[in-house]
DNA sequence: ACCGGTCATGCCCGTTCATGCCCGGTCGTG
DNA sequence: CACGACCGGGCATGAACGGGCATGACCGGT
């Protein structure tokens, strides 16, 4: 095995799993310790790794509650789920808008090597995976970056999303319902993510069902907005069919 | 067998397998390993394989850039020690901008926990890197993502540099002499460097003493605009003492 | 058919790379 | 505050690398 194939394998453990310690690593590789943090030295410099005692942790984590990272785990099949579906909804060669998000970083990682896009985006950790896809022409939105989901906000951001069109965006939300639509957090985000909706002419919408119901502070649209749902298959038949009628095309991956 | 179809094969072996080691194909298509490399070193140049120490990669399966870590072992050390004394020049709590390249992302790296700064960059590196710093306020500089060097450039670039005035720009070059400046291979780099610079009230150029003398494509600056440079002791005694007649401050880290 | 030029390939050899081992220093936990 | 785990630098080694040169096949023009 070659060294970045390891290092591309731990950097995956780290992601998955939220840490990986230097001994396990070096057990699993078969190679000694020494080794492993060479590894994990890279890594770090590359900033994809955070260096600590006795291992690393991701450098590119959305979400780094303790407590919710086990959480994540569990989600994280349905979001692969979600992002491998959302690659039928790309266009052959043209223009798509990544909002921030996990399962848009999803997204962004499982862009097949031959894909031919040109990809606006103002998250840092799916710009990241992007920046060296090389099929792939990258416009990052700047503005503020927002420290818990690494994410440009803004007025450089809302300006820049106001001076293009695309032709798909890929949304994330916090909670979707049909009553009170698109919501999350923070009210920057939500401008932002405002924006990206309206720069595009269709609008996909990638959430896990978990987020079916819920509401959050800030409202950026309404499902109306959204053209296509994708979702996993935790929505209900009777949820689904009251979008359908709403006029939103549902997908459960 | 002909070079092109050898090279068609490998690729293809490379993709169905997810790697191709230089001694099987060697064996493979009866040639040496010295033939091999020369395809490898071929398919590695157009983009379709990425190189690896003993064989190849298709490429876009590693979600980093080797290539990335790989230039940060040149000349690790002195651009360690360069970005250890940069930290000295940092204001206690104003605005600084960072521009891209593998100093200025150690510099980043190096920033003790307690910093309180507002930095803005167009370097994605960069801002990986600091986009979890908590005292640091982060402001991202968008446009077109050049993948080479993974930074920002073109005219979303150029309007957020015009838009703003700092403390302190760090900025790097490819070349720097007294007589032909700072210079950089790539024109649209060049206008962002000189936006950043234009938009400091002081510049400090990061460049280890390999640079200096050597000239490259673009021009973005003169000597004169740098206050201060900080390069290793592989500067000559002569050269510095040159350099701060023409009125720059320099420090040999 | 001849002949200079180019290209692909092979061979040689000094250099670099990846890894393992060792040892003195550092961290952090009890 | 002491001990064990962890770290990083230094060194050794075998494999891989790559630049330079030679050889022979092919090509294009005369």
């Amino acid at each position: 095995m070659y060294a970045p194939e390891r290092q591309q394998e731990i950097l995956r453990l780290a992601r998955d799993g939220g840490r990986v310690d230097v001994v396990s690593l070096a057990e699993e590789f078969q190679v000694t310790a020494e080794t492993i943090r060479r590894d994990l030295k890279a890594l770090d410099r590359a900033g994809l790794l955070r260096r600590v005692h006795g291992g690393a942790i991701p450098a590119g984590r959305l979400d780094f509650e303790p407590d919710l990272a086990e959480r994540e785990t569990t989600a994280a099949d349905e979001k692969d789920r979600i992002a491998k579906a959302a690659l039928a909804e790309l266009p052959a060669d043209g223009t798509v808008i990544l909002d921030a998000g996990s399962t848009l970083a999803r997204l962004a990682a499982a862009l097949p090597p031959e894909t031919s896009l040109t990809v606006v985006t103002h998250s840092l950790p799916v710009a990241a995976r992007l920046a060296d896809h090389p099929g792939i022409q990258l416009h990052l939105v700047g503005g503020r970056v927002r420290h818990r989901t690494r994410a440009a906000v803004d007025a450089w951001a809302l300006r820049a999303y106001g001076e293009i069109r695309a032709d798909v965006a890929f949304v994330a939300a916090n909670g979707f319902s049909a009553e009170h639509g698109l919501t999350t957090p923070d009210l920057a985000e939500a401008a932002v993510k405002r924006a990206a909706v309206a720069a595009a002419r269709r609008v996909v919408l990638l959430a896990d069902s978990s987020k079916h119901g819920q509401e959050h502070f800030a409202r950026f649209g309404g499902l109306g907005d959204v053209d296509l749902l994708i979702t996993d298959s935790g929505l209900s038949p009777e949820d689904t069919a009251a979008l359908a009628r709403g006029g939103t095309e549902v997908v459960r991956a």
